[in-house]
RNA sequence: GGGGGCGUGGUCUAGUGGUUAGGACGCCGGCCUUUCAAGCCGGAGGACACGGGUUCGAUUCCCGUCGCCCCUACCA
């Protein structure tokens, strides 16, 4: 099996590409075939070297690695005009006002054997003689892809619905070239929440977005896998090798789908969480650029859902907290400030300075002074980390170290006293 | 306009000629006698676009209608 995913490099790629360079990329995993790279990158206008780029590094990112290419369709030139010469030589083709079109039967019908949708008719009395060649002799899309999949032994294409069209007037080129057409399978086109076509509007839309708001590229991967399959009435996690198994074109749906990154995040977390702390530190230092991590990540990772929550999270445990003036005034009640006074005696001789002493010394503040725990632990968290959420607070105050600890809460009772 | 595709709760999906139409996200409520975006439990929400037909019986088969999307470029 040769597949083949030919993205025409117009920018980021969004992931409706994304998607289906990874379902080319799980079929020819799955059945030890190739994945070809091929730059549709005949528009000159929008094809630049840094388009190109950016379609490169989302398919790393992901992990979708390539065992041909990336060949550029531009380059193809001098094959795509023998293609042309040719069908024009046998009358397959025709100039007109210096164009030239491919003469389409008045007769008869194309059938489309779609792996996805069955059999998909198209009378040719309702395809023009469409133009393969501008007058300057450069060739068209329908003309270049039909060559190319022929010349690279393209045995599966599997793209978007919206080339579903466009698919007749490719077989009649190549069977014009003597060719047999390869198997075809058309994916369900990924809508925005507006129902619409998803296109840039469409917030984070793009691999490169996703990847900025702090996902993994395996939870991208399981996501995005599911849009538009299922394996059975209710798996849903499933690891790079089991979609290598599993999936099947057989199995993909009809109807377009919408991206919602709700889902994403909730599978993105579950992914964090699953990951070894050591290794999602590792992640996350590199991301930020920083050492000694550690420790605030394990506190934080069962709260996290995107790498970027981490900061949001734990920032004040690396960096001097933040003011949450509308934290401070819910919680700095009448009684909080004596509260926090016990509370920082407490803290103050807890020995050792772990999380389990310091749960200990604070719940016997809390008893004494007969309250609720929330009464508190709530000044000591805006205290310490400047707001009303964050990770465990025995674990945030054992992580932050005493010194620190009584240093901000002696801060903060400056400030209530003020 | 012509051609093509699609139509299961807000969203992603499973499913069958006879099911209480299953799962998940989100949402609501409760529990975790520390917040919470995490976890656990429970709940609301769909008669399967609509109308015919076939059938003892259709969400599941056929036809039509409507809606949405794609193609119809000397874009890809």
């Amino acid at each position: 099996m040769r597949v083949r995913f030919a993205p025409s490099p117009t920018g980021a790629l969004h992931v409706g590409g994304a998607r289906t360079a990874l379902y080319n990329w799980l079929i020819a995993r799955q059945s030890s075939g190739s994945f070809v790279l091929r730059i549709e990158d005949t528009d000159r206008e929008r094809s630049t070297p840094e388009n190109v780029a950016q379609v490169l590094d989302a398919l790393r990112w992901l992990e979708l690695d390539w065992d041909e290419g990336p060949y550029s369709q531009a380059e193809r030139r001098p094959r795509h005009s023998e293609g042309i010469e040719r069908l024009v030589a046998e009358g397959h083709a025709y100039l007109d006002e210096g164009a030239t079109r491919l003469r389409v039967p008045d007769e008869g019908a194309t059938v489309v054997q779609d792996v996805i949708r069955g059999e998909v008719t198209f009378e040719h009395a309702a395809i023009d003689d469409f133009v393969i060649a501008r007058s300057d002799g450069s060739p068209l899309y329908n003309l270049a892809v039909a060559v190319d999949d022929r010349d690279m032994g393209i045995t599966h294409v599997v793209r978007g619905a919206d080339h579903l069209s466009n698919t007749p007037r490719q077989i009649l080129i190549l069977r014009a070239l003597g060719a047999d057409p390869p198997v075809y399978a058309h994916l369900p086109l990924l809508h925005g929440p507006d129902g619409k076509k998803l296109s840039k509007r469409h917030g984070a839309a793009s691999v490169q977005d996703l990847r900025d708001a702090g996902y993994l590229p395996e939870a991208v991967r399981n996501y995005l896998a599911l849009l538009g399959w299922g394996y059975d009435e209710s798996t849903e996690f499933f690891t790079t090798e089991e979609l290598i198994e599993r999936f099947s074109l057989e199995r993909v749906s009809k109807s377009p789908a919408v991206f919602d990154e709700q889902k994403l995040r909730w599978m993105n977390g579950h992914y964090l969480r699953q990951l070894p702390p050591e290794e999602l530190t590792r992640r996350l230092e590199e991301r930020l650029g920083r050492q000694g991590l550690e420790p605030a990540v394990r506190i934080a990772q069962e709260k996290m859902q995107t790498l970027n929550d981490f900061w949001q999270l734990a920032a004040f445990l690396v960096e001097p907290q933040p003011d949450d003036t509308a934290a401070w005034e819910k919680v700095m009640t009448d009684g909080a400030p004596e509260r926090l006074r016990r509370a920082r005696e407490a803290l103050a001789s807890a020995e050792p300075f772990d999380a389990s002493s310091i749960e200990s010394a604070l719940r016997a503040v809390v008893d004494e002074l007969g309250v609720k725990p929330r009464d508190v632990y709530q000044p000591i968290r805006v205290a310490i980390s400047g707001g009303t959420v964050s990770p465990g607070i025995f674990e945030s105050v054992a992580v932050l170290g005493r010194e620190e600890t009584l240093a901000r809460i002696d801060r903060a009772l400056e400030r209530a006293a003020a």
